[in-house]
DNA sequence: CTGAAAGCGCTAACAC
DNA sequence: GTGTTAGCGCTTTCAG
């Protein structure tokens, strides 16, 4: 039996147990391994050996106890594979570990998760979270306590912070553009759950009337800009991926010809839907011009490139960095000044539209 | 002065105080705060009333160090915003949710850090990683002491557990495929540091020759796959991202108007490399065939769809999380049973090649 | 139903 | 240089 293979797997060596083997006090462990002074070269070097031999690690329960640890920041994320959020997730992380905390990722959208049993599952282990948790139902600052809550994209909830984007804007500039470009017959692909092949269609403009419950707030901001500009906008319902938006596109381009443009939520349904139009056997912008929302770096490896509504998920990361950051620090108070952010679109011009 | 307002920020409201303002013992404090039984209603409601006005939240490390709590893995992922990692970590992300696991992320690739040093930067904070390290001049396993190390597309190091990827047999694969097609003048398009414009060539092929040691191991495989079927390939560096891709693939495409084929590091190379061909005024696939590595769904997206070597970062991500859960439980030991893994490219032919 | 005591593993402060 | 004491905030065990 070597020494190494002495002990069983749950039950971990202990600060004594290095100690004894090495016959010292467990403080100058304590100071052999954090590379403390006030110790002979020798003395540490052999209890260094003899924790390596024991496979000591200082239960970082303890440790973060007596010295208060660095903080750990939950990010809260619906689904990594939409590539929107791993851009979002690295800007994050990048900004975090410069402040010297850690990330904990909660990606809570495969198991038919909410956004808050996701800030549940996460509140135990972190000093506070970021995160895109959809419209929550339930109150997720409530589940942190005092811990402070960034979210993102959300207007109900009583987040600590909140950082919100302003879609009347950004469909503003999308309608204005097409328009100029003389699109007269716009469709806007939403994401939504009731997407079948030939799902549910809506027509609204020329008149204020409000807008189906089932539609995104995107959608609806699009819907108000269609209505103030007088003119119509077809509003089409597909899940939120790149597959259900080329099956949408193909279906919608088949019931109703005339469609010269179409908007899509983001940029993955967006590439969906350059699909689904070069599916209907039209060319992209001439025929019909597509435009997506988010900005992510696929847009523009894609044939044609894409023109979209973009973000710079850099500057998001880093507006809820800081964010969090000041109501860590209370720089920034709940409600207070600098508490809710609004971000602008940038309509970025490439081929597709 | 509210009593919500009453203690600073960083001066958290402990059990003593929830006691103490609830007129109780801490223990009853902890009664109610974790719906044990043992304890009157009213008494409860009473207590987490005062909890939530004090803000007090129970410290993560005291619960943790009496209790021993979930197991917590650290991630290591070298750059987010390659569509390859997210897919990886979305995936581990859910699998180590399924089993109770928190997922601490680390994005290393910004600031210049190393694999090594992304595990000592999560090693305080986790019980086992899971990660690509790259080439690994450090021993990452000794930072781990005694705390399982799951290394990625490693060949050296002491990692407890290992995933490999057979790139002889993609090689071969994609060799015989693209042969067989009547591609004669094959390029690599290699990840590498020396990616000048026109940078380093090198040819290989009809020879056994050792390959330059700035190639990657996946080029090497390459070279070997090409040196066995006695047909000249070229490899030529970049860096690794589209744009980098794009710019070789003008490069050498101006340099060597014959080139038929050219097979990318990664799918993301390979959406560069799709659109240097066709800033060229080459089709793909008619006149260059282009072929990627990994399998990402972006893929799919492009136009043409591209043609790659997958690997169903789904099965990699389990293989993962699974192989760690037989070394943390002790059914696996470290250079034992299945503690290395070896997983195989499978060729989808779409339409790049 | 509630309280008091003990101790998880570690480090800070002070002895020796 | 090294050892001793105290205590971080919580839950477990055992008394009341």
């Amino acid at each position: 039996m070597t020494s190494t293979s002495r002990r069983l797997p749950g039950n971990r060596a202990t600060i004594l147990d290095v100690a004894a083997a090495a016959g010292v006090s467990r403080q100058t462990v304590t100071r052999a391994m954090n590379d403390m002074p006030g110790i002979r070269q020798e003395t540490r070097e052999r209890v260094q050996e003899l924790a390596r031999e024991l496979g000591y690690t200082p239960s970082r329960f303890a440790k973060g106890l007596v010295q208060g640890s660095r903080t750990s920041v939950g990010l809260s994320i619906p689904d990594l594979t939409n590539p929107y959020y791993p851009a979002f997730a690295s800007s994050v992380v990048e900004l975090a570990t410069q402040r010297g905390w850690h990330v904990v990722m909660d990606d809570y959208g495969h198991g038919g998760a909410t956004g808050v049993q996701s800030v549940e599952h996460l509140a135990p282990q972190v000093d506070a979270v970021i995160g895109y948790l959809g419209d929550a139902e339930g109150e997720a600052q409530a589940v942190l306590g005092r811990r402070p809550l960034v979210v993102l994209d959300q207007m109900t909830g009583s987040a600590w912070g909140r950082i919100r984007f302003d879609y009347d804007h950004a469909a503003r500039r999308a309608l204005d553009y097409l328009l100029a470009a003389g699109r007269r017959q716009l469709v806007y692909l939403d994401a939504g759950k009731n997407g079948l092949p030939s799902g549910p269609q809506l027509t609204t403009g020329r008149s204020a009337d409000p807008v189906d419950r089932a539609v995104s707030t995107r959608g609806q901001a699009f819907a108000r800009a269609a209505a103030a500009a007088e003119i119509p906008l077809t509003i089409i319902m597909s899940p939120e991926s790149a597959a259900g938006a080329r099956r949408a596109t193909q279906s919608v381009l088949t019931d109703r010809p005339g469609i010269d443009a179409i908007i899509a939520f983001n940029d993955l349904m967006a590439a969906g839907a350059l699909k689904g139009v070069a599916d209907s056997g039209r060319t992209v912008p001439m025929d019909c011009a597509v435009m997506g929302m988010d900005g992510i770096p696929l847009g523009e490896l894609l044939s044609p490139e894409l023109t979209t509504l973009s973000l710079d998920l850099r500057e998001v990361g880093r507006a809820a960095v800081e964010l969090l950051d000041g109501l860590l620090s209370g720089a920034i108070t709940p409600g207070g000044q600098g508490s809710e952010l609004v971000l602008c679109h940038r309509l970025i011009v490439r081929q597709s539209a």
